[in-house]
DNA sequence: GCTTGACCCCTACGTAGCGTGAGGCCGTAG
DNA sequence: CTACGGCCTCACGCTACGTAGGGGTCAAGC
């Protein structure tokens, strides 16, 4: 396998970053090029890739350089579980805009009389550290099903049967406890729930009582998610949902 | 109803931004207090911040403030429309951070020595003008794109008034055209795409006859530009867009 | 071998959008 | 009357590059 080298602007093309910003990150010590040639000429590799990839995700997110450098350089930074933090922070930011989209949607109905406006919620999902904790709960949008099905597909065919089964098997006690009476705020459903939330987070991201109550509200918010569990059974989404929601406040 | 006034700090609570902040947006003209006490305190009314909260539309978008100011301080800013506008950008955005979430996703995947890394796609998402329905509804290749803000970075309110008036005046007489019975294959209507496709050359970048083309297909292909174009009639972005054609194979 | 043109280098100053004091005036509660 | 929080206006600092300038490098073509 030849090793693949880049000079600056094949990497500046191939990453939609510019030659100056590379030059900057060489400059203060963000992304060194791995290797110069004897006339100077910057060589970067397949790793620099990848680190590259690592401080434009932490960039998007709005860090400083500066603590970009001392999250990746940190010896102890394991770059698997900085990708699912990142991912975790992506779709918290991802949440946030679907806030600021609720709020210009709040303000279009008052521009246009239906409703008056207020002031105290105006600006609502305007303030990032307002929302954080909130926004970390949330997947974010019904991309979230899309998603889930997509890295599903890359298990291996046993991986796929074995999470299936435990799914549906978790799901018909669900729906069973449903028919059989039980009620959402019951502790054996609230187990259930809480059984549902570590399903999730073995096989798909890790996944906070927060998370999955945001997960939640989406059970019943979108309609293919709902279709999807009622196959069990009618109401068995909006049971789920409940329950969940129970088990986040005992938590 | 008693006109609210609030102070700075007050304003600042509400809507997440700081104190200084506000003073900056007051000394470039941004977001003047609609008042001020006699000892110069700033006092902002409900006005003034609805105008925040465009202000803060505008900048998460990433537009310059200058920018900011150009559009929003335009006589014939619509509120409204621009709201809409402004709500189908946040969505554009919140795709773009989904794409970034699935390259995340795909370089966990890649770490996890599932797949291989493919520098090709590994940056995927990242370049917004690279992803594709971003990359049009950017207008077209990157160069195009850049020049296009490397021009527009550098005008001034009045220049955006002027070409706000002028592409008003263009879209009026093409929708007459159309309402008069005209059909996008007439010599006429050839010509108003014509002197379209100039304006944009003059405004904006270097538009050939075929990359006009790829914006005529983009007028009917994204809902966005389409929601604009009809504004000026219904059928006017379809209209166009043959016309735009039509004059592509004349040229 | 020489030119040409696309690539590369570095230095250095400019810019946007504020952060962060410094120094000093309000305004109201005790 | 004084304390104390809030307001004001400079004014300099900072980040993450953009942009311009002056000048090597390297493969291709003559």
């Amino acid at each position: 396998m030849a090793a693949n080298r880049y000079q600056v602007k094949a990497l500046a093309e191939l990453s939609g970053v510019t030659v100056r910003a590379l030059h900057h990150y060489d400059a203060i010590g963000l992304l060194c090029p791995h290797q110069r040639t004897a006339a100077g000429y910057r060589l970067y590799t397949e790793t620099d890739l990848l680190r590259l990839q690592q401080i434009l995700i932490y960039r998007e997110l709005g860090l400083p350089l500066e603590q970009i450098k001392a999250i990746i350089t940190d010896p102890a930074f394991d770059p698997e579980s900085a990708l699912v933090e990142q991912r975790s922070r992506l779709a918290a930011h991802a949440r946030q805009t679907q806030a600021m989209i609720r709020a210009v949607d709040a303000a279009l109905d008052s521009l246009r009389g239906e409703k008056p406006m207020n002031a105290n919620n105006i600006f609502e999902g305007f303030d990032p550290k307002r929302y954080e904790d909130e926004a970390r709960a949330n997947w974010g949008s019904s991309d979230a099903y899309k998603e889930s099905s997509r890295r599903t597909k890359n298990y291996s065919s046993e991986d796929w049967a074995r999470i299936k089964s435990e799914s549906h098997d978790l799901m018909v006690r669900i729906a069973a406890h449903l028919t059989g009476g039980g009620k959402p705020s019951d502790t054996a459903a609230m187990d259930l729930a809480e059984e549902h939330r570590l399903q999730i987070d073995r096989f798909y991201y890790p996944c906070s009582l927060a998370m999955h109550r945001g997960l939640g509200q989406m059970y019943t918010g979108d309609a293919r998610f709902e279709a999807n569990l009622d196959k069990y059974g009618g109401g068995v989404a909006a049971f789920l949902a409940e329950a969940i929601a129970a088990n986040a406040d005992r938590g």
